[in-house]
DNA sequence: CTGAAAGCGCTAACAA
DNA sequence: TTGTTAGCGCTTTCAG
């Protein structure tokens, strides 16, 4: 009487029948629901291992409308996957909070258009594949948070929100904490004349970024000797650092790049150019990849803590879900200066 | 009529209701099954698009079983992931094979334990959440093959199997190309002492690769001068140098490392030794990462199409699975050399 | 060509 | 404490 014809999968049925009890006794205690007694649970319990048998995601979904699926789009492509490995990180930081509470990760990853994100988005909500989302990298002008409203899909957004928009949210206190003590540190070893070489300034974190620094080398009465939005590519950073090195009386003695590997694509120019880091040039990063401690020289970076990111921002989401027994999670830190060895005194003269 | 108290989400009665139809007459139509009149099928498809409706992932799947849905589940620490940048674009690779037939993919990233993975696994058939699995990095002694047997779980491996187990399976044709490339190169640029460090042997990838630069070598009627397994990361890589270094009149002229990050690292420890890349010692890295091209010299490395990889390997599982529509997918083409600078003649004596 | 109705596996009233 | 039962939204015979 057990399992059978359905291609050997049990159902809670079998469950039952094994068990010798009805099935909604096994649905409470699989569900932790009181009113059963111990023996019961017990016989239940070893039903369900017997036949390896746990509820079908579908039919928990349909039934209670909620998939215990959490869904993450990201809008890139292959090689800037590649270049930045944090998004891996950042995933495995959201797995740590939810294979505890038995949810998963549906995850899209479809490309620069933007239109295909949100068609990802409308999709994941018409079809109910998921509870909620999280957002990352708010992008000037985003229209995600509105449309998930729209399609009044739970999110929440790791990051900045662009105009303050009030979707719920997660970040680190003190954002600009890396970026201030970079300056603070270039100044104090000297540099007087530092440069900026930005990412593209359609991301909201890049722009905020270019002001942070604007800010505190105003506070030290300077201003960046040069601005410069590049691509997050190796080849923006390396003709950047080609422009900026002439005329060599108006170079700047140190760089700051908007990622790390736009700044040991620099280093790697300065020292095609004939220039020496951090002798000649002082280079600064962001992001703390495992890459800048493996080059040379090591680099001056600031780190941000992705995983911690990523835990946050799930359990801040499972809590807005209204899941219960979501693990506190410290807030992240704010990002940190990494003194390496890509930085030192500014050359005289 | 419409809608209403179902949390403002559309049904299929709802847009019958809309449409003026049966609901079985909208599953017809959304489905593409015969039998439909085309002004229905018109009035179908505007009801649908006015109420933003599709089938619920959760209805559809417990009716037909099919949960549309592929699952993976990688087993690395946080660490791992950010020095392995691949594992992003392979997904991605997988993704657009996805997405036009309204897949989607399950994600978990659950760290080293293998037992930790074996539970993702089996939660993944149990709770039927996805319609297949897709594995990689097969491991020596790997139990994941037979536990997919056991699940019945339709699983797919890409890359190479341990003992030619029979699970189905995608792979580049070649394997052995690019390493064989890479000692031919060095063997070219007169080297005689070369030395291989491995990343550690537990993976069956790594061992192979072992191989075919011994046998390759030996092609040539040299052995390695060392062989040195490693742990892939950084540290490793330079200790390894190190000891490689020592004494001279042995030192290899050149190394070949098991992946990029160990290769840059080497690179850079040979430089804290006094030692010039390529002038006194040639490197070759496997992996073809972005790092490789922004680091000095630019690294000599084997490229793969991980993105192709992912694709093929999507596609198969997908084939594997009955599912029509598959779309045709190129083989992934062999590993190849890709020479850049950290490679030159063995220095003489 | 179109519609009525039977479940898919589960949970949550409600009864017993 | 335990069992019975009505759907959740959809697909699929089977009649009309």
């Amino acid at each position: 009487m057990a399992r059978g014809r359905n291609s050997g999968k049990a159902t809670i049925t079998d469950v039952a029948a094994v068990a010798g009890v009805s099935v909604a006794a096994v649905s409470k205690v699989v569900n932790g629901k009181g009113g059963i007694s111990e023996p019961t649970r017990q016989r239940v319990l070893e039903a369900a291992a017997k036949l390896q048998w746990s509820p079908s995601a579908a039919a928990v979904a349909l039934r209670g409308a909620r998939t215990r699926t959490l869904g993450m789009v990201v809008g890139r492509t292959a090689d800037l996957l590649t270049a930045d490995p944090h998004f891996a990180v950042f995933i495995s930081g959201i797995e740590s909070q939810l294979s505890p509470l038995g949810y998963g990760l549906l995850l899209h990853i479809v490309g620069e258009e933007p239109e295909a994100e949100l068609r990802a988005y409308r999709r994941l909500a018409e079809e109910r594949r998921v509870d909620g989302v999280i957002l990352t990298e708010s992008r000037i002008g985003d229209t995600r948070f509105d449309l998930m409203r729209r399609l009044r899909l739970p999110a929440l957004l790791v990051g900045t929100p662009w105009q303050d928009d009030p979707i719920p949210q997660v970040q680190a206190a003190g954002q600009d904490t890396g970026l201030r003590e970079a300056v603070d540190h270039l100044v104090e070893l000297g540099h007087r004349r530092i440069a900026y070489v930005s990412g593209p300034e359609d991301r909201v974190h890049t722009t905020f970024r270019r002001q942070v620094i604007e800010s505190r080398l105003a506070g030290h009465g300077l201003r960046p000797s040069h601005v410069v939005v590049a691509d997050f590519t190796a080849q923006d950073a390396a003709d950047a650092v080609g422009n900026l090195v002439e005329p060599a009386a108006q170079r700047p003695t140190a760089i700051v790049f908007g990622n790390d590997t736009m700044a040991v694509a620099g280093v790697s120019a300065a020292r095609r150019l004939g220039l020496e880091v951090p002798r000649d040039l002082s280079v600064i990063g962001y992001d703390d990849l495992p890459l800048g401690e493996i080059v040379h020289p090591r680099l001056t970076t600031v780190n941000q803590d992705v995983e911690q990111l990523g835990r946050a921002g799930a359990a801040a989401l499972l809590a807005l879900l209204g899941e219960a027994g979501v693990s506190d999670v410290a807030p992240p830190r704010p990002p940190s200066l990494v003194v390496r060895e890509s930085t030192g005194p500014a050359p005289r003269g």
